[in-house]
DNA sequence: TAATTTGGTTAATTATATTAACTTGTTTAT
DNA sequence: ATAAACAAGTTAATATAATTAACCAAATTA
């Protein structure tokens, strides 16, 4: 049976985000930038919708004067992206 | 490295479609909707685009008097799907 | 023969994702 | 000191995609 797939974690940005936090305590912005090539503005709307969710969390802070924002995933986010890729799993048949 | 994930691809009801179809050899619509439990309308109009993409072949029947609709999957398709899948895992094991 | 069902399609609406423009503050060059 | 360029984002506007609702043609059932 194909399971329904979080619609959050079903996109390419909003994954790949996920799925570097689930490996590391805490992540920047400019580092999620640079891995997936996206453009800020774009991370920028998929972090806020992941924060609404309560998949991640988002702190401020600053860095040599400048601006810096550091992400990390919750318990919630963590059960979602193993749920998530549980079920993914059904579609892309790789036994 | 995040690939990017074909789009085309990147969509539950059509990943579904495509994943149903790579291990069979003709499926028909009817089935698609039972192991979908999707709308008719959204899946027609996602296998008249992975049709135009050229993933897939679509071949008008007649069942018991009823239109029935057959699919299958196209070399492209079955090439599109596994290099999908492939760069699907970077995402999902990130290790 | 009037409703209901099968097997869809098309048009309209809604939701998502992406880009473009803007903001605040910092550093560098003049 | 100030103008230009850069860092790190945000917000508003636009483009794209997905979903639903309405429709169609033919077949079956009441």
């Amino acid at each position: 049976m194909y399971e329904d797939l979080d619609p959050l974690l079903h996109s390419q940005l909003r994954l790949a985000i996920v799925s570097m936090l689930v490996t590391s305590e805490k992540i920047e912005f400019t580092h999620i930038k640079e891995e997936t090539r996206a453009a800020a503005g774009n991370i920028s709307i998929q972090i806020k919708k992941l924060q609404e969710a309560g998949y991640i969390n988002v702190e401020k802070t600053f860095k040599n004067n400048y601006p810096k924002t550091l992400l990390s995933i919750t318990d919630k986010g963590v059960k979602a992206f193993e749920s998530y890729v549980n079920n993914l799993k059904k579609y892309i048949h790789p036994e």
